[in-house]
DNA sequence: CGATTGTTTGAGGCCAGTCAAAGTTAGTGG
DNA sequence: CCACTAACTTTGACTGGCCTCAAACAATCG
């Protein structure tokens, strides 16, 4: 409960005052600095901004028409990917500030499913729009091209993590990644709550909840973490950039 | 030799004519189809033609200026990621008609490097005058935005491979995908040539060498597939198809 | 031809998966 | 508020697939 109140003190603006991009502390994550205040007023004019999702909701799924892209202003959503075999593998956690949803354009249907973990607000930002947006301020458009490559060079990452690490690593390389976008939306970069359940932690990093469980445990043990359910210190970061990078 | 041969006579145009857009057969593959003539050229006249990659040229490396993407017309390029303990990780391996250096968006400086496989022709996009012209052809914007769709698509499918599948499953994906993009190119997609080494066939798909051997010899124990040193026959492709997906 | 690089094959060990069961938390309705 | 259930998490014993180490073999190139 705690956890719901904190996320929407984060993200919501003080006394009720409609929510806009000029007055959302977030924009400077989800938006380009360079913008002029018309043309900002011009973005927030397309942006959308629906009821929020619950836990388990699904914000679009597989084969829906792509439409839109998505930012999270509070909570987080996975982002889903289903095999081949039918079997999911989730391939991100969007944090406040995080853009979703750029998996769509491949050919017009969404690729993935996008799942709340937690009760969300979602700025829904339509396509069309935005492209037409895009020709007349050339930095909304490099910016989105930025915001794709981002989540290129995050997949690669990833797979980098996933082809060659341990799970020591794996799990390591998570919560590093948590804490430095919690530090750049101003929150503790040492304590935090997960937003995800052991499950999905396993299934991002390609682990069993056993494995994940027995690595928390030894972690814990060796006083590098300490957790408490889905509240996680990080008690000696360095340690744990260590047993990322080794 | 034989092979170079091969990729030459296919990606070159007969009598020595000058190379453009409008008389490559790969044009379908790295360019939106809806395009006028005159826009066609507007394209052509931005795009630079190097002289030929040679195997182990690098065609740009991590923390070089982007300026460009590159589309292969002829031979193959390995993109590099290296993690921050320096380990190297093939992400993608690129094919003609196909498209790489969109990960340098991020932060205007390349976070791989790209690599020829073997002797390869590049057509040089620069990327400012690529910006440009979108603003005018919106068809092309589009394009843009949807090949680096595919790259999120294709890195994710990745992801999938790698946290789920067993080595056998992670070969046969990647002869699966490799035979259905020479098809793609009106090439057989039952018998062509490796461009890459076991080592980087190992590094991609997360396994070492030896594995990599061992699956290629099981499956061929098994009659699903043929090799001798990089010509690869696929024997059954229905049997290849239910091990990948099984 | 020798040197280098790349590939195959074998033996043994280890890390993470599997299976199983107990313990804990969250959510529901009486 | 509590009892009950379902979902999630932890812990243990065992297994197996892939890695490691090692050596032989094959291909390429000067």
């Amino acid at each position: 409960m705690t956890q719901l109140l904190d996320q929407n003190t984060t993200a919501q603006c003080p006394h009720n005052k409609r929510v806009s991009c000029s007055n959302c502390r977030l924009s400077s994550l989800c938006l380009p600095i360079s913008l002029e205040l018309n043309e900002l007023d011009q973005i927030d004019e397309v942006i959308l901004r629906n009821q929020p999702l619950h836990k388990g909701d699904y914000l679009y799924r597989i084969g829906d028409p792509f439409t839109s892209v998505y930012a999270v202003r509070a909570g987080c959503v996975k982002s889903v990917h289903n095999s081949e075999e039918g079997e999911e593998q989730i391939t991100g956690f969007y944090l406040p500030g995080e853009i979703l949803g750029m998996d769509g354009l491949t050919d017009d249907y969404h690729a993935n499913f996008a799942i709340a973990l937690e009760t969300s607000s979602i700025c829904e930002i339509p396509f069309q729009k935005l492209e037409i947006l895009s020709h007349k301020i050339p930095s909304l458009q490099r910016h989105f091209f930025q915001l794709m490559s981002r989540e290129i060079t995050k997949d690669q990452k990833l797979i980098s993590l996933l082809s060659k690490g341990s799970a020591e690593q794996r799990i390591a390389a998570l919560l590093l990644s948590l804490s430095a976008r919690h530090q750049k939306r101003q929150l503790s970069g040492t304590e935090f709550n997960l937003p995800m359940s052991r499950t999905d932690i396993g299934n991002y990093l390609g682990l069993t909840i056993e494995t994940v469980s027995r690595v928390f445990g030894r972690l814990q043990k060796e006083n590098i973490i300490s957790t408490d359910r889905r509240l996680v210190t990080l008690l000696n970061i360095d340690q744990l950039r260590t047993i990322a990078t080794s």
